[in-house]
DNA sequence: CCAGAATGTCCAA
DNA sequence: TGGACCTTCTGGT
């Protein structure tokens, strides 16, 4: 389900399918049933996404935006669109086909966002988000100058799509774990080094999500063959430290995970490996300034 | 079987 | 801050 690497694979999977291809453009579900027939018959021209947000570009200056919300999906298959029998769950909000040698289709069902726009319309969406960790000309910068200036936890800082495009819950849960940093730590107390070091562990666990399709953040010391547990069993699939494990034990210290609501998400994080408060060590560097 | 929750965002008060 | 959106899955009856 939907973070930042999810949709980047979307847009890979569905520029591999049809760019280049015209393609047969229908709403079976009818909300899209408008756009659907502007494009019907067109030529799809490709596919990319910016954190939670993908773009497909059709010829003559139109784009599909589509954001999946919380429990949007976009599935992809091959062979033909009324083949035998991919059962019709749920509702169809768009669906994307191609015919000849090859066919594939992309069913879209239940996104927050489904617009037909313009390119003009499409900046204009990107301008309002921060850099996507997945996008190699993404200046870190950009997001620490928000960061450093603001008193906002940096927990909802990471979430704020204006600072950084693509992270979601579990992905800022297991960032903040991986960093020591506690959830309501503001973000003016960070230091420069500090935050850079998260950008580019955050860049690399995106990546290997992409590569995966699941979101695994945990060390190799720590992975269940490692430490004789079982494997977690969940709708992302991957191993985390502290998403969704309240209660449980930390996988590093043996502390109780812990849980709480900020901005109405859910926070979950390690009390002893996140204090609330900074060490003396971390301290040390802020006073002198 | 049904209530509730879920990796998200927008809008109204 | 709370509800709407609109879909799927889970856990408790």
């Amino acid at each position: 389900m939907p973070e930042g690497h999810t949709l980047r694979r979307l847009a890979d999977g569905i520029a591999e399918r049809f760019a280049g291809h015209v393609v047969a453009v229908s709403s079976p579900q009818g909300r899209f049933a408008g756009s659907a027939a502007v494009l019907d018959g067109t030529l799809l021209i490709g596919a990319e996404s910016w954190g939670k947000h993908l773009f497909i570009a059709f010829e003559g200056d139109r784009f599909v935006h589509v954001h999946l919300g919380l429990y949007g999906s976009f599935n992809l298959a091959d062979g033909p669109a009324d083949g035998p029998a991919p059962p019709p769950v749920g509702q169809v909000r768009l669906r994307i086909a191609s015919g000849g040698e090859s066919p594939s289709y992309a069913d879209l069902r239940g996104a927050t966002a489904c617009d037909l726009l313009t390119d003009a319309q499409r900046r204009a969406v990107l301008d309002r988000l921060g850099p996507d960790p997945l996008r190699p000309d993404a200046d870190w910068t950009r997001a620490w100058d928000r960061v450093r200036r603001s008193k906002v936890a940096i927990g909802a800082l990471l979430m704020d799509q204006e600072v950084l495009a693509g992270v979601g819950n579990v992905y800022r849960a297991e960032l903040l774990f991986r960093h020591r940093l506690h959830p309501l730590r503001p973000g003016n107390t960070l230091r420069r080094g500090q935050f850079q070091a998260m950008w580019l562990d955050l860049v690399a666990l995106m990546v290997e999500g992409v590569r995966t399709g699941r979101i695994d953040t945990v060390r190799h010391e720590h992975e269940p063959g490692e430490m004789g547990r079982p494997p977690r069993k969940d709708d992302h699939g991957g191993e985390v430290y502290v998403y969704r494990r309240t209660g449980q034990d930390c996988h590093v210290c043996g502390s109780r995970v812990r849980t709480d609501v900020l901005v109405g998400r859910n926070l979950f994080w390690c009390p002893r490996c996140q204090p609330r408060f900074r060490s003396r060590a971390e301290a040390k560097p802020a006073l002198r300034r």
